[in-house]
DNA sequence: CAAATATCTCAGCGCCGATTGAGACACTCC
DNA sequence: GGAGTGTCTCAATCGGCGCTGAGATATTTG
């Protein structure tokens, strides 16, 4: 909680790293380019599978894993097309997202 | 751009993958849980690598590893002890770090 | 200068996660 | 029902990153 160098260096061992379980679990799913390009891409509203696996160069089996991690986090969602409910399309949960970036700024804001 | 689901559902061929480099670059540094830490402890002050170690629990020479890459990204800085120049100190820059976080709110925001 | 202290560097090992390929599943159209 | 399409699942593989250990560097102390 100190801003100052002390005058003698003495070790606080007292000090202990805060929880940051949250932030590293959400800064890895962001750490990958894949599933970054995903939530970018979802930013602009809904896409469906083949569309970003266009957009990032990813075949779809591909994009469709890093998909089911980001559903697993509760980041997104699949919407099943109603006109024809092979393509599934897929939109940001943007509560989730606004949790998920809190507490990357707890971190570095 | 398009916020509802088409009709009859098409690919969007023109769609492009945003640029999210920076952003995976800060997320890939935070998603570990040892530098996510050292963070969160220099946000209340500068720590000397040793306080580091004890207060995450892991050995010094890793600390230090990871303090290379916080460096290399310019997120923190070292100051040697003017009494001491053995112990070494370091901050945040807060000014890098923040830009960090907006790369990342960027993203979810 | 030698010993002790605090930190840094780096090669090597081990493990986790991204990609791939094959197949399964769900749905539509004929 | 059968063929075709879009997506999903999962085991296997492969590459990259974190941890370790040994040694080097820098500084202080006796």
């Amino acid at each position: 909680m100190r801003t100052e160098l002390p005058v003698i260096p003495t070790v606080r061992a007292n000090l202990r790293a805060p929880d940051v379980a949250e932030a590293t679990r959400v800064a890895a799913l962001v750490a990958d380019r894949t599933r970054a390009s995903i939530l970018a891409l979802l930013a602009n509203g809904p896409c469906c599978v083949c569309e970003m696996a266009a957009a990032t160069g990813e075949r779809e089996n591909n994009v469709s894993n890093h998909l089911a991690k980001l559903r697993a986090a509760g980041l997104v969602r699949p919407i099943r097309h109603q006109g024809d409910a092979r393509w599934v399309y897929y939109e940001r949960d943007e509560a989730a997202c606004a949790r998920a970036a809190t507490s990357l700024r707890r971190l570095l804001g």
